[in-house]
DNA sequence: ACCCCATCTAGGGAATTTCCCTAGTCGGTC
DNA sequence: GACCGACTAGGGAAATTCCCTAGATGGGGT
């Protein structure tokens, strides 16, 4: 079983490597990653059985990672390894084409599981996270829950940009990034902004950490 | 007894005079802000014995409010109700020239003792400011404290400049509050860049929230 | 007293970015 | 086929940022 490991840390990283590894030797690390772009350029490149992935990722969020590689790489099983269940979109990773959810403080034999669970194409989700899921979506028909403006209003394409941005990069740097044009990136600035009622960088920045698209580290 | 109530929510400004108010008739609540700056001109303009304030504020943080205050009202004392005395800068709060330190979660009887202490001219410190405060000065020579280079390495004037921009302002509508030319903003904007070694907005706003001179809320 | 240096101030001018408006392409959907 | 949302991008004006220089002030040290 091939795995390819993408997280925020890379100390995580190498943990989840060495950790991984000690689970059996029909287990492989093939690769890992801290950035997003990267992690769905890797999955199309190492083609993994399956990816193991975090919620925060430089350049490009979990949720949306997730989507890519579903989309360039259908087969491959995605299981998300979150830090908080109760405040990170859930919901839209498993939309978005995740097949499992699991927490930071879970066990390595629950990791375990998870990996064989949805590497046989099964849906896992951990304790914690399902009853998170009852409660968001079975028990709150009413409550509505906005879940943060960034991923309900928001395109997949906007919310890479707004990451980007709130990564400290121009727009020229975001449309290298992105191959795409700098006015373009300037198109979904604008866009971005109108969206969530904002006309300065500084509330982007503060919206991309609330939703988790980047973090108070420099 | 004269007092000026500074806090970042409105709520806990009405709260808090509520709470003042019913603390004996020889308490009387002349204002309230939820701006530092605007706090600096009330307590000019007003004189009151005790100005009790909150760590974060907006437009000016609760630290360099004091300094000013200090320093254009000297005979005021100024009362820093915090949040959270761990994460919060107590020791440049007292050098500012604070008198006294408490925490939200202290009871209205203490406020109260808080509030005469001061008033008084003497130093009240919270029991839990007090340790805090042992444990960084006394016990840590060695540890040295890094505090967030925010407080450390900008000027007073560099962290207004800081949090107004933080706050979602361009140049010239931070010039306007601060009543200096835009090109001084953008002088002061440079050198903090260079001071925190970044390049970019985005960085300035994480900085900024990190040190508590703004937070997520938009 | 005197000098030094940090701080705050600000301009000129080039370079870059943002803003506003328009518009083409594509992939679904009704 | 018509329509709409998402993504793309250009032109051109407006605004901002960047780099460099520099004066005023005031505290601190010798």
């Amino acid at each position: 079983m091939r795995i390819l490991i993408l997280n925020y840390e890379r100390v995580v990283i190498e943990a989840l490597t060495a950790l991984v590894e000690t689970m059996g030797n029909d287990f492989t690390v093939v690769g890992g990653s801290d950035s997003g772009l990267e992690g769905v350029e890797l999955a199309r490149r190492l083609t993994p059985d399956v990816v193991l992935s975090g919620m925060k990722l430089r350049e490009l969020n979990g949720v949306d990672t997730t989507r890519r590689i579903m989309d360039e790489v259908p087969d491959t099983k995605v299981l998300i390894l979150a830090s908080d269940p109760k405040s990170e979109p859930l919901t839209e990773a498993l939309e978005a084409g995740a097949l499992g959810y699991i927490t930071r403080h879970s066990e390595a034999a629950e990791l375990e599981t998870a990996v064989r669970t949805v590497y046989s194409g099964k849906v896992y989700l951990c304790p914690e996270s399902a009853s998170v899921l009852v409660e968001t979506k079975v028990l709150a028909e009413d409550s509505e829950e906005e879940a943060d403006v960034v991923f309900s209003v928001l395109t997949p394409r906007e919310r890479e940009v707004l990451q980007l941005l709130a990564e400290g990069n121009g727009s020229k740097e975001v449309a290298d990034r992105l191959n795409i044009s700098p006015k373009t990136v300037d198109t979904h600035r604008s866009n971005i902004m109108q969206k969530l009622e904002t006309d300065s960088l500084a509330d982007l920045v503060k919206h991309a950490i609330r939703a988790g698209l980047t973090d108070l580290k420099i």
